[in-house]
Parts: C-alpha cells; sequence; structure tokens
DNA sequence: TTGAAAGCGCTAACAT
DNA sequence: ATGTTAGCGCTTTCAA
C-alpha cells in the first residue's frame, strides 16, 4: 500500500470520495455514522492529505514568505521567529528568502506569490520587489504583501515599524543629555528607510539642542559587525575625536567596542557607545550596551498579522504602523 | 486577464498546450521556431507557471523543510542560512521549522512530507519525528532525511556534525594544558546528542590527563544564555570554585561571563572561560572567547547537499559524516 | 444525506 | 515535430 488517498478511504468506507472530502472538511454535511465509517478508514488507510491537492483545487498554499535580508542577523532572525510563530499557528508555514541584500533574490522570492507557492509576502526591505509600472496597477492584483522594518514607499502596502526618526532622536538626546557634544554616527546602509529615518533623527537632535551637524562624524556603512569594527577606526582617525558614538545597529556597536578596545580605549570611560536595536545579547556584552530596544516578538508578530488578515480578506485599519521603541540606558554610554 | 496558464499560450501561438508545455521544459522537442513562437506568446500574456499544478503532477514540491529548535539562536541560524543558500542554487525553497524545542512540532513539520508540501527533511534535533515502529519500516518509505548536528542514533539516515566527543576533549584538554585542575562544565541539553557527547569528552580528557571527574563541577543546562547565567552562580557558590568553566556553547559562554563580571570576576584572570561553537559574535567579546569553531557553514551545506542528492536518489556515501572542528584561542582562558 | 462529475493547471505517455 | 488524452488528488457545484 503505497499512498492512501481519499478514494482508498472511499472504497473502504463504501461511500463516494465526494462524502470522504465532505466528512473530513465539513463534518456537518454528513450524517454521524458516516461520518464516523470514513473517519475509521481514514485512520485504518493511514490517510494523509495531500496538501499539494488540495492547495491546488482551493488555489491557496498556506504558504507565505519571509524575504529578510539575513537570516543569520540577530535582529532578523528575532523577527522571523515571531512570524513563523504566528504563521504556525494559523496553519501557515514560512517560507524562508534570505536575499543578502540581493534585489534579484528578492524579485524571486517575491514571486513565489504568483507561481502559487506561497499566498503573501512578508517584505524586510525597502524596494519593491516587482514591476508596478509595466502593467496596470490594478490594486487587486497585487499580491497580499505587509512590508516589515523597512518602507518601500508605496501606501498600497500596509507596513509595520517603529519611529526610527523618534528612535534616533532619542538616542542622540540621551547622549546629548549626558553632556557630549561631538557625537559621531555609524549608520546602516543609507538605501534603507531605516538608517535614512535613523539619520535623520539624528540630525534632528543635533539641531535641535544648537549642536551643529558635521558631516565628517558619520561613517556610512552597514548593519554588521565588521563594518562597526572598520568605522571605528575612521572615526579614532580624525583629529578632534568624538566623545560618543551612535551605532544604528547593536552589530555595528559591537564591532565598534571591539576596535576601540583594541587601540586601548574604554568604553565607556574615553567614549561612550550606544547601539540600536536591543537584540538579546546586548545586555550581556561588556559594558552592557546602551540602546533603543524595538519590539522585535510584536513587529514580526503584527507582520505575520496583517500579513494573514490580508490574505483572508481582512483590510488593514491602519496601513502604516508605528509600535513603540524604548530607550534602554546600560553601561556603554555615560555623562561627560 | 487574470491569470495565464499554458492554455493561453497555446492559444496565442496557435498550437497545443502539450507543444507548450514541452517548448518550456523541454526546448529540443520541439522546433526552433515553435519554441521562439511559444516563448513570445509565453512573454506576451504574462506567464508564470502555477508551481503547485506542476507539484502535483510531479510529484515534487522542491521544498525542504529545516527542522530547528530556535532560528534566532545564533549557531542555528548560520546553520540555516548555508542551507537556504544550497537550496536555493539548486531549484529548493527552505520551509522553516522552528520548533522551540517541542517534539509534537518536530512531528508536525515531519509530516510536511507525508502531506507533499516538501520533499525532504533537515532533522537537527536527536528526536526522530515519527514512529518507526507502528507500521513496517520498508525503509524505501522513510522520507528523505539528513540529520544535522544531533544525532537520532538512527543510521537509516545521513548524519552531519563534529566530532562533539573530540570537540570537547580538545577544548578541555586545552584548560588542563593551561595548568587548570578543577574544571567546570556547563552543558546543554542533556537529551541532545551534542551535549551528552561533549560531557562524554569532558570527562573522558580529565581522565586521560588523571584529573578525578568532580560531579559538582558540572551544571546541567541548555544551550541559552540565560542558563550560562543561572549555572555560573551555582559555581560561584561552591566552597571550591573551579579555576575554568567550560561552556557547551558561546551563549551559555556569554551568560556565564556576564554572571562572573557581576560578581567582580575577572575572566580570564580569576576564571578562564571556554566556549563552544565559535558563533560570529565570539571574537568581538570582551575578552573575546577561546571556543571551539564548527564549521557552520559547512556542515548547513553539507546538510542540504546531501538531502537534494538523496531526494535525487543518489545514495550517500558515508552515512555518518564528521566534519573537522578547530580549537580556537582566544583570550578569555589564560595559563594558571 | 449522498454521489456524479467537472475541473484546478500542468506533465507525460502514446499517437499521429 | 506536434497533438490527444489521461490523469496527479482533491474540492465543489449540482442533482438525485
Amino acid at each position: 500500500m503505497a499512498k492512501a488517498g481519499i478514494k482508498d478511504i472511499a472504497a473502504r468506507a463504501g461511500v463516494s470520495i465526494a462524502t470522504v472530502s465532505h466528512a473530513l472538511r465539513n463534518p456537518s454535511r454528513v450524517s454521524e455514522a458516516t461520518r464516523l465509517k470514513v473517519l475509521a478508514a481514514a485512520e485504518a488507510v493511514g490517510y494523509t492529505p495531500n496538501n499539494l491537492a488540495v492547495s491546488l483545487r482551493t488555489a491557496r498554499s498556506r504558504n507565505i514568505v519571509a524575504i529578510i535580508p539575513d537570516v543569520a542577523d540577530s535582529y532578523n532572525s528575532g523577527i522571523i521567529k515571531a512570524i513563523e510563530k504566528v504563521a504556525h499557528s494559523r496553519g501557515y508555514s514560512v517560507l524562508l528568502g534570505d536575499t543578502q541584500g540581493s534585489p534579484e533574490r528578492e524579485r524571486e522570492f517575491a514571486a513565489m506569490t504568483r507561481s502559487r507557492q506561497a499566498d503573501g509576502i512578508i517584505l524586510m526591505s525597502h524596494r519593491i520587489p516587482f514591476d508596478l509600472e509595466g502593467k496596470r496597477v490594478s490594486a487587486d492584483d497585487l499580491p497580499p504583501l505587509v512590508n516589515g522594518c523597512e518602507f518601500t514607499g508605496c501606501d498600497a502596502f500596509p507596513s509595520v515599524s517603529i519611529d526610527d526618526v523618534q528612535a534616533a532622536m532619542d538616542a542622540t538626546r540621551h547622549l546629548i543629555d549626558y553632556g557630549h557634544r561631538r557625537i559621531a554616527a555609524i549608520t546602516g546602509d543609507m538605501q534603507s528607510t531605516s538608517s535614512r529615518d535613523r539619520a535623520a533623527g539624528y540630525r534632528r537632535a543635533l539641531e535641535e539642542a544648537g549642536l551643529e551637524f558635521d558631516e565628517s562624524l558619520v561613517v556610512y556603512g552597514e548593519y554588521s559587525v565588521q563594518c562597526g569594527e572598520q568605522a571605528a577606526e575612521k572615526l579614532l582617525l580624525q583629529k578632534a575625536r568624538p566623545t560618543a558614538i551612535f551605532c544604528f545597529s547593536d552589530e555595528i556597536a559591537l564591532g565598534c567596542m571591539y576596535t576601540l578596545r583594541q587601540y586601548g580605549f574604554s568604553v565607556p570611560d574615553d567614549i561612550s557607545v550606544m547601539g540600536f536595536d536591543d537584540i538579546p545579547f546586548a545586555k550581556y556584552l561588556a559594558p552592557p550596551l546602551t540602546t533603543i530596544a524595538q519590539p522585535v516578538e510584536d513587529i514580526g508578530r503584527t507582520c505575520a498579522t496583517l500579513l494573514l488578515d490580508l490574505i483572508d480578506g481582512k483590510k488593514p485599519e491602519t496601513m502604516r504602523q508605528f509600535l513603540p521603541h524604548r530607550l534602554v540606558v546600560r553601561k556603554s554610554t555615560r555623562p561627560l
């Protein structure tokens, strides 16, 4: 006996395949007696539905694809974990779309909705992964998509993230409140909206405090430890060194602190370092990292919930959803 | 125009659907002229194959499922990233099976091969996620599965990991070579083979060095920062404290070092700490962590390659594959 | 309450 | 080289 299907059940239970199908999906439409008979037969033949067939027939794969720059990034992996959790609880599976930042791969993964392998997309990128131009943009042949952490700029899709501008302002202000005046910044990829917004917030907080924005104090990088490592060197090479460095991610901060230590600088005694994200490791670092906590779990959960609702035809109430961040002051920053 | 299928192409190109199918999949079976005609028509109608239909027909989903305890764990996420990479390069997608250690979820995800949503399984657990007993174990109705990092004990499935016993011996020996005699250990979940093997290696290295195994020096935990945090306290409470602590994962080591610091102990001056895994953060910690480097990328790649080959009907050469680990001495351990 | 039958969109014999 | 046709395993009208 190779592969038991509903027709095997039907044969064994002495009913039609239609009845089997009903008994399994729509119990109320068959008599109690047949239902039991069918269930017993299903059990007996060791039935497992072929979900490919179900999906083809119902035009629903019950998969979503999460398009994410890098699963191995601590911040990202937290988000995706939360996504998987709610997807699973609602009977969906998540297809992993690790793009390593490649626009081409973003498009490939996004195409999975066209090819019916996925019913929707959670996009953690600032790029729209398909042509809106080419064809008519009849809003309803766009796939269900929710934009997480980043923002494509297209309001046809709901997006969820923190208010990066405000968060960066809070971070910068914390440093200013601590008496710092020469506050450097190490950014993420400036293509990304998150990084642009943080840069804007940084700048604005400076201005509001009457501090001059000094271009030589910002190093444009990307969200990675290696970047922080190198960027810190550039900062250290300056004649007038910063007394504080605002890193646009905790990973950057980690690399930054490493370099500082290499050259004999103490954090926070010589230089204060501020991170962003509050990855799980942040509080365990030496010194524990002052940072902006993102509600990672909440972001992931909200993205997934929104998407699944979208798939079910429910329109979101707010298209642009901002979740609350929080300044977490630990030991990597100190009053001047 | 809603959904272009091969029959739309056929109509437009003035050929049969079979010819379209051939032109698309099997170009050599069709004349150059028709091939071009078909391609043009496909382009014109904006064709994207319905992979659900293809999969149903060919009985191949081109998905694999990665069953993993926790995507947010740095070690795990490295593995899964490598898996995704090779899967993608071979035209497969990976379904994320984050189990949070739950055997039930392991089984749920494993069932995806039965329901045809996945063609194979990469299992990072020591438990077999389905009944081998119940039915006849006719080896060929087992799904393609490769066991990564852990070992179920079933040699019907290929497995790939490092030699945990040897690696733990190397780690312990390093501490012994440094003159340590009271060497504590903080283990992972002792249900897991990796942790049992490491415990065995630890013990064996002790014995070979003529050191007595002291049960009070081992704290049984799990692979998490929180665990390391708490376990370290237990160790510190002992009358005769260890001079070195061998943590069975870097995350444990991180938590352990944190607690040590809390209580004013310096690593490595007062106590040496050794990790395991060499997660990307390890070298950036303060102090940089001495650890056993696992070939994460290689493990992931090998798992995926093996599985995909298995799916293609190629039998693996070795059922139990050990990849080389490496002792990485940094600054968290020091000679006594 | 149950069943017959028509597909979902595609592939793969088998014919032509 | 191209076309006909029979399904893959299931859901879902529609009729009985």
